[in-house]
RNA sequence: GGAGUGGUAGCUCAGUUGGUUAGAGCACCGGCCUGUCACGCCGGGGGUCGCGGGUUCGAGUCCCGUUCACUCCGCCA
């Protein structure tokens, strides 16, 4: 067995005897004398090997990359002038005293070199157990356990129990499409995989254990993105009890001491709170990254009657919206191409274009000083009413969206984020913020029917109920006691407080669409759990991978997964998902019906 | 379902207007080398240009289809 991990080893270690246990990362030799680099998951040191030790010196004049290796040495400081400051163990190295070989290695398919360019990822996903070797990828490992140990200690510390909730459950209507597993006892019939335990950890506050946290396994069968995996890992918290105060300020406690603890950063205290209608407004996202100072200035007002349709339109739309996004110095910063490359982008969420004034030699010219090609639309009044607004300079770029409020939000709002990172003006810090009082409901559009902006179990403010908790005014104004844990742009986090009167969850349901006898059949059980003394409770759920992913600045939550799936949901290592054998089949009582043609994959190309 | 980018040696890439035998670096193999650490020097092997079809005297290069990976839109309570 080792004594040290190679990474480990130091001048305080000088005179010491070792016994290590690594791969082989390097191998340097001189003809004479042998240098290895040894790697194991700590870090690298150099042995050593000289002809005098004649068997163990032949013996590593065979020795190839990523062989396997068990030595045992002397620790001794190394020649004055041949120390390697790069390395935590530079001043010292290992003269071998007797060398293993444990087993050998083919050449592998992947540099393991720090050094080399990007490997592709479906190279680092069909070898990912040899990607996994790279330093990057054990620190991300090696970051994600610790993260998950502080969080497990912290909660523990506050009382809460880990409970597990199970894998196979029941299919539920709404929300994302389930991953379905077919039933051999029950034919015909089939479980899902949760798609969050969300329904499970209600239940245990009705069973009266107040407080519960679990890191569990999400699965939402949806189309992926950089941050989405079919798979994912929440840390699912609920308790009894508590009011929205006392659980955010319970969890920000949590990540703040999360971020020292792990990165000896110092979060804000206390986190920034916005309205779900402020972030709209300011920011044009429900999750705004506060990195960027850039900000959306609404000038509905100013066009109601402008000789231009395009922004005259949607002022007089109550649906509308007309914005001004202020780049300061922007007419340095971008060319003539790069507008219409931006142009474009905002193209991709639906805008139509993309107006914008530049801003000359506003001081001295007035509107003789702007250049634009919608000036000749405007009125002075108009344009003295954005420069009042906007507070715009000499020298400033102006982008206007002008369309459905949506569409406005996600292209100026997307087009904010852009520019912050196309002209690095994202801050250096770290920007965590609640988001708050979120709709209950919105309209969904393909549907007809309005649906729940969060989930459907989601308590609404007091506001919005009377003394017997029956719901009361305008759907489209209700607000719920929902919040959202934004983190740089991302949220990492999302909860509520929950319905717990049956009468106000069957009500809800109702709204959405859900008739008397579907509630029974989907949520009979909750709704009856609901009449058996269901104290007040709420929760809420990180995705953990996103978490780390921001933590190890990893662009990609695979990054942060030992074995991730791909855009398609498919693992390149195993080749999951695969055909099965037709008595498994038989056993389920399916018939595979394919719609194509394609019945088998082909696996290599 | 849609848009975009890419696929050439084990890896990362270059490959001109369509024209001789498809190149480089790293890795690999053989030889040399006693202080290197991305060691160095000499020599060598290695290619279904993702796949299928088309245009052409001739295709890595042009066209069509398809597939895989990535980014994004839709989707993701």
């Amino acid at each position: 067995m080792r004594s040290h991990y190679c990474g480990q080893l130091n001048a305080s270690h000088i005179g010491q005897t070792v016994e290590l246990n690594g791969w082989v990362h390097h191998r340097r030799d001189h003809g004479g004398v042998i240098f290895i680099d040894l790697r194991d998951r700590e870090g690298l040191a150099q042995i050593v090997l000289v002809p005098e030790t004649t068997e163990i010196f032949k013996l590593a004049e065979q020795v190839r990359n990523e062989y396997v290796l068990r030595i045992n040495g002397a620790v001794r400081r190394r020649p004055e002038g041949t120390e390697n400051p790069e390395l935590p163990s530079g001043a010292i190295e290992i003269l071998v005293s007797n060398l293993e070989i444990l087993n050998r290695s083919d050449p592998i398919p992947l540099p393991l070199d720090e050094h080399t360019q990007k490997i592709s990822e479906d190279v680092r996903l069909r070898y990912r157990y040899l990607d996994l070797r790279r330093t990057e990828m054990q620190n991300h490992l090696i970051t994600r356990a610790n993260i998950v140990q502080f969080l497990r200690r912290f909660l523990d510390d506050k009382g809460f129990l880990d409970i597990e909730t199970p894998m196979l459950t029941k299919s539920t209507p709404e929300g994302a499409r389930d991953y379905l597993v077919p039933s051999r006892t029950h034919l015909g019939q089939f479980f899902a995989l949760p798609q969050s335990p969300q329904l499970f950890k209600q239940l245990l506050m009705i069973a009266g254990m107040d407080r519960y946290y679990q890191i569990v396994r999400c699965f939402r069968d949806e189309d992926l993105r950089a941050d989405r995996q079919p798979e994912f890992t929440q840390l699912d918290v609920e308790t009894s009890f508590m009011d929205e105060q006392d659980i955010t300020n319970l969890m920000e406690t949590m990540i703040r001491q999360l971020f020292m603890a792990i990165l000896g950063i110092e979060l804000p205290n206390p986190f920034p709170r916005l309205t779900y209608a402020e972030a709209m407004q300011r920011f044009g996202s429900d999750r705004p990254d506060l990195r960027i100072a850039l900000e959306l200035v609404d000038i509905k007002d100013l066009m109601v009657e402008v000789k231009f349709k395009v922004f005259s339109t949607p002022a007089n739309d109550p649906k509308g919206r007309v914005v001004v996004l202020r780049l300061p110095q922007g007419n340095s910063l971008l060319s003539r191409k790069e507008i219409d490359d931006y142009t474009k982008f905002v193209g991709i969420y639906g805008a139509k274009g993309l107006a914008y004034i530049k801003i000359n030699a506003w001081n001295s010219k007035g509107r003789d000083g702007l250049q634009s090609p919608i000036l000749k639309f405007l009125p002075d009044t108009a344009i003295e009413g954005i420069m009042q607004r906007t507070g715009a300079e000499d020298g400033d770029l102006l982008f206007f969206g002008a369309d459905q409020a949506s569409i406005v939000n996600e292209a100026m709002g997307a087009l904010r984020v852009r520019l912050g990172q196309d002209l690095k003006l994202l801050k250096d810090q770290w920007c965590p913020l609640w988001v708050v009082d979120f709709p209950m409901f919105e309209w969904d559009k393909s549907a007809h029917r309005w649906s729940a902006l969060h989930h459907p179990f989601t308590a609404p403010k007091l506001e919005n109920t009377d003394s017997h908790g029956k719901l009361l005014g305008d759907l489209s104004n209700m607000l719920s006691r929902a919040y959202d844990l934004v983190l740089n742009g991302s949220e990492i986090g999302g909860g509520s407080i929950r319905i717990h009167q049956e009468e106000l969850q069957r009500q809800v349901f109702n709204l959405l669409g859900i008739s008397e006898s579907e509630a029974e059949e989907k949520f009979g059980f909750l709704l009856q759990a609901l009449k058996y003394g269901c104290p007040p409770h709420g929760g809420i759920a990180f995705g953990l991978d996103r978490l780390v992913m921001l933590m190890t600045h990893s662009t990609s939550i695979r990054d942060v997964i030992a074995f991730p799936k791909t855009q398609t949901a498919a693992c390149l290592l195993t080749s999951a998902p695969s055909a099965v054998n037709p008595k498994q089949l038989e056993e389920l009582g399916l018939r595979v019906h394919l719609r194509t043609t394609t019945t088998t994959k082909s696996l290599s190309n």
